[in-house]
DNA sequence: GCCAACGTTGGC
DNA sequence: GCCAACGTTGGC
């Protein structure tokens, strides 16, 4: 049973370009110093899909990334306190779904973007993942 | 650049 | 264990 995620991250520190450019290897996705973004790391299985979201500078979902290592000591971290999960960039976004459309369609009202936006690893149901999948029109 | 929301820290 | 103070994030 799979699960379905969202990746925030500043493009003018980590942009989809960049991920993209690493290929099927994908990247550690590493920097994230939040008990609740941790513990969504390690619930993560192998092929769980996710968005690729730009905070700050966009503030859309730009990307599909699929999980492709299991969550693991962050490399970035001098403690073992903080794990990553390596992620792949899967397909663009032909048409960015923006917050301004999440926060206006009464279906994706209960994301966690929504009501919890500071959370950099966050959640997403089924149905809200198809749903921004349709209006990005990305195929499935 | 401002500020609200949230998480963490540390004094008691 | 409570809560005030502080730092960070991210939308605006």
């Amino acid at each position: 049973m799979a699960n379905y995620w969202l990746f925030k991250s500043e493009p003018e520190v980590w942009s989809w370009t960049q991920q993209k450019a690493k290929g099927k290897a994908g990247e550690e996705w590493t920097g994230v110093r939040n008990y609740q973004a941790r513990n969504n790391m390690r619930a993560m299985q192998l092929g769980d899909k996710g968005f690729f979201y730009h905070s700050n500078d966009g503030r859309e979902v730009v990307g599909i990334v699929e999980v492709c290592k299991l969550a693991h000591k962050d490399s970035t971290a001098d403690v073992d306190t903080w794990e990553c999960v390596d992620i792949r960039a899967v397909a663009d976004v032909p048409r960015p779904v923006t917050l301004d459309e999440i926060k206006a369609d009464p279906k994706l009202k209960d994301m966690v973007l929504v009501n919890n936006s500071r959370l950099s690893v966050q959640p997403v149901s089924e149905s809200e993942f198809k749903h921004i999948c349709k209006l990005g029109g990305v195929k499935t």
